[in-house]
RNA sequence: CGGGGCGUAGCGCAGACUGGUAGCGCACCUGGUUCGGGACCAGGGGGUCGGAGGUUCAAAUCCUCUCGCCCCGACCA
């Protein structure tokens, strides 16, 4: 069968994926290295993960604040294993002006270089860290709850449209807290709200659990993770929630007297998602003919596809689908209007319905003059063939549109969790672990010598020793994703697959992006 | 930074070995026929061939230098 996206995923997945992202009219390279140009579609997208995302934080107590881009190197160096981590990675603005140079163009000026260069942000806790050790001083100042939405840059050498930019978008909260538990607490909180919201609403399923030491964030005393399973078996990242306990709040001096009259340093927090999620919805749920949004995602839920032929009809077909149309924006959708596209580009309609194929729309309505006639339009689904139309009185549309798209909702969210059960297996045997690492086939279609699609999750027992970890990702080139929480097949004790010292539970081992 | 490759129309490419100032497919524009479905026919617009220098009567093509990008590796949310 002919499929929109070529080639499919089977066929070549890292190339399908750079397809979908273009089809989809999502985002492009941009002229400079490694950064994107998120177009209109794939903005829209990110929009809805911000209103939804900045909900849940609004609604566990914070608030949004914005501070500086630029951040002077001298913050950056106060935490020693912050600095390590990101040193290698920065871009450093060293000069303020320009001047003319010999033979035209433009140079820095050297009489214009800054005493202390400036760092653009790749994430901002030394930046917030100066403006909380001016604002506690008390207690009674805490809990500082603060979010950030905002760009970070991280001088990446091998970039992916969404998943690895040198530029990208994110949110980034910070707070700082009396106590050691409930700084904890925080952490635990938020990485729940991410596991909520990639399930609830990215219909993703994902594992959520600490990291080992040697994946922790730089700085940090715990990392948490939510690991989702891409359609390549792959793990993605999707958002990590950071204990940092008073490393931080010493390096940039975040103190506070307490309840007790004595001076102590506060407990903080960082956790963030970025536009990498966008990323991990197209390799959720997309298809070979393109991009699927989860309904409640969507920057709009439906769109109209008026069958426009000869001006006689014109006229009464546009009237029925503007009245259509006003009808479905009164119905509510999980707190929101249903978002009603009308298409009368003046392109055919073929081409036209597969444009909004590719981009992933929940639910397509053709209506013309035959449908007029009857009160009746024709209804197809994103998560169905191109092909599977249905014809449904106006009426019903209209009174049945919130049921059919949280039915599509929970089927993608059962399609990708039934995906991830295939492909993880619970193993206790090296060489068995080995082997559902190694691609067997390097066959292809078009004679490209490529490594088949395998693997996936493995549960396993690791006694936490970094060499184990090390080796792995030599020769596997597989990591200890997270220690996953709440996941009957990973508990209880045993003994480490590698080492055989004790491991209180099983761990995720998985190649990841 | 090591190894390989590539810069020719918006995108994808041919032309280069054997110099004679550009061509194909898609996209775009116009007209017509179609059209409850990713159409067809005809016509048309668009490129100083990455940049600089050299050889030559003549350079996309040969030579030198240079800039940029991609892939593999190293590195990495």
């Amino acid at each position: 069968m002919e499929t929109a996206i070529k080639p499919t995923r089977g066929e070549d997945y890292a190339e399908w994926y750079q397809q979908v992202v273009r089809a989809a009219d999502l985002a492009e390279n941009s002229v400079v290295r490694g950064c994107m140009v998120i177009k209109p579609w794939g903005y829209a997208l990110w929009e809805r993960f911000q209103a939804e995302l900045d909900a849940m934080f609004k609604a566990t107590g914070h608030k949004n604040a914005y501070f500086p881009l630029f951040i002077p190197k001298s913050f950056l160096e106060k935490e020693a294993e912050h600095v390590e981590g990101f040193a290698k990675e920065c871009a450093v603005v060293t000069h303020h002006r320009l001047v003319a140079a010999e033979g035209g163009g433009l140079m820095p000026d050297p009489r214009a270089k800054l005493e202390e260069p400036l760092i653009v942000r790749p994430t901002s806790e030394t930046i917030i860290g100066a403006s909380f050790a001016q604002w506690v001083q008390s207690y009674r100042d805490l809990p500082l709850l603060i979010n950030q939405w905002a760009n970070v840059v991280r001088w990446e050498l091998r970039t992916r449209l969404f998943l690895r930019t040198a530029e990208f978008l994110w949110q980034e909260g910070h707070t700082a807290h009396a106590t050691k538990e409930e700084a904890e607490e925080e952490t635990r909180k938020m990485l729940e709200v991410y596991a909520t919201f990639a399930q609830d609403y990215m219909a993703m399923p994902v594992y959520k659990g600490p990291k080992t030491a040697s994946e922790r964030f730089p700085g940090a005393v715990d990392t948490y993770s939510i690991e989702a399973m891409m359609q390549d078996r792959k793990a993605l990242q999707a958002g990590t929630s950071h204990f940092l306990g008073q490393n931080f709040a010493k390096a940039s001096g975040i103190r506070f007297q307490s309840k007790n009259e004595t001076e102590e340093y506060a407990w903080t927090t960082s956790w963030g998602v970025s536009t990498r999620l966008v990323g991990a919805l197209v390799m959720s749920h997309a298809d070979d003919d393109g991009l699927v949004v989860p309904p409640r995602l969507a920057p709009q839920h439906l769109v109209i596809l008026p069958v426009l032929r000869g001006e006689e009809t014109r006229e009464a077909v546009m009237g029925y689908v503007n009245k259509l149309a006003a009808e479905l924006r009164e119905v509510r959708y999980h707190g929101r209007s249903i978002d009603v596209e009308i298409d009368q580009r003046d392109i055919r309609g073929g081409e036209k319905n597969w444009d909004w194929i590719k981009r992933g729309i929940p639910l397509r309505v053709e209506v013309g003059p035959r449908d007029v006639e009857s009160d009746a339009v024709m209804v197809s689904r994103r998560d169905r063939s191109p092909k599977d139309k249905r014809s449904m009185p106006r009426a019903e549309l209209v009174a049945t549109i919130c049921r059919e798209l949280d039915e599509m909702q929970a089927g993608l969210f059962q399609r990708a969790l039934a995906f991830r059960a295939a492909n993880t297996r619970v193993i206790d045997d090296e060489a068995e672990l080995y082997d559902f690492f190694t691609p067997k086939s390097v066959k292809n279609v078009g004679g490209d010598e490529r490594p088949e699609i395998h693997g996936g999750f493995a549960l396993v027992h690791f006694g936490g020793d970094p060499e184990v970890e090390n080796e792995l990702r030599d020769k596997l080139k597989v990591t200890v994703r997270n220690i996953p929480e709440g996941v009957p097949e990973a508990e209880g004790a045993g003994k480490c697959l590698f080492t055989g010292k004790p491991s209180p539970q099983r761990v995720i081992l998985a190649k990841s992006y």
